[in-house]
DNA sequence: GGGCAAAGTTGCACGCCGGGCAAGATTACT
DNA sequence: AGTAATCTTGCCCGGCGTGCAACTTTGCCC
């Protein structure tokens, strides 16, 4: 966690980067079957032993890139005043998970998995990583010696309606995905005891 | 979707099973990486070929086992009467997906996936299934012509605090889940507007 | 800046994965 | 009984994933 010295970690960031969107955009253009490790580590400038120092497999580095998405929502979550309700660093955290550019990301992901199944559990492991660290991020707000399980709960629900903006907005490109993330959240703050539409 | 005629479909299914079991129980054993497939076809009584007519990977093998949990819950949820509450429906399969026996297999899958990281993705597919199952069956309840987000949303707040259980019962040997599945559900039925503990 | 330790990269080698293909076996249909 | 459909199996081969041992780069202290 340390950030150590400059320049070794930068160029360990730079090619873990390289390598995410070399796999990515190869992935968008050909398909996850479409190319070989040793296409992506051609594209990067690195050698295919060195994709394996980063990445267990392809379909982690293909969905690599979408951690960022993961980081932003945690820094913001971070950021959020220590004595607001987490029910609202929360929603206010959902609107920029949605937002625009990582909805753009996290449909061509969808677009990609939707032809390549397998890709479907990697893409999970990402959000799950955002549930967890969003969890950790809640529990240091929370009084001393309170038990863990509510906002463990709560960052499950959340994120649970989250995902169901995302799915939703698959399938219904011209829903306005801000309305999307108001109406689900107010559903949560109802206990989904009004229909609402 | 159709049952098909007898011989043909049970033998597939006893195969499958015999695969899934047989490496769930390896991977109980020896962990992950201490066997490969051959392992499994031995064990299972089928050549190593037809392994990969069943599953893509060693992993979806391992994690198949859990599938029942997903079949029983659904199950359940198309047997719940028509006109009881959604909200009600979803508390009651969820008693169910945390049975004694589920738990067990849950945990095991847990213990393992602790140990062997690259687990993980598969066991969230398997859960994955699980929700988007249950959004199917209560979409058929839906009146014609409303809104999917509504169920949509429900669906994945609902999985997502069973989500929260599991973890937490994971964390907490001691707990008695039925309370666990009662508390979850009415921060949710609440809004999450009350701590209660 | 010289030199050493730590960390990262690379090529090589090797076993396992994953699946196309075609032949053989088994089941379904009439 | 005969034929089509389905499933299994062995063969084969390219790609995956990783241990190992050089080699190169960076960090650090004198």
């Amino acid at each position: 966690m340390t950030p150590k010295s400059g320049i070794r970690e930068t160029k360990k960031h730079e090619t873990r980067r390289a390598l995410g969107f070399a796999a990515f955009d190869l992935a968008t253009e050909r398909g996850l079957q479409g190319f070989v490790v040793e296409d992506v580590t051609t594209r990067a400038g690195v050698s295919r032993r060195t994709f394996f120092n980063y990445f267990n497999r392809k379909e982690e580095a293909v969905v690599s890139v979408c951690g960022f998405v993961f980081d932003d929502a945690m820094t913001a979550l971070y950021q959020r005043p220590a004595d607001e309700p987490l029910f609202d660093s929360l929603r206010v955290v959902a609107g920029l998970v949605v937002s625009p550019e990582n909805l753009e990301l996290l449909n061509r992901l969808s677009t990609i998995a939707t032809d390549f199944h397998e890709l479907v559990p990697y893409e999970l492991a990402v959000r799950e990583r955002m549930v967890l660290g969003a969890h950790e991020a809640l529990v240091e707000r929370m009084p001393p010696g309170c038990p863990s399980f509510y906002p463990l709960a709560l960052v499950h629900a959340a994120f649970g309606v989250i995902q169901a903006v995302i799915v939703h907005a698959a399938d219904h490109p011209g829903d306005q995905v801000t309305d999307l993330i108001d109406e689900a959240f107010d559903y949560l703050r109802a206990g989904f005891q009004t229909t609402k539409s």
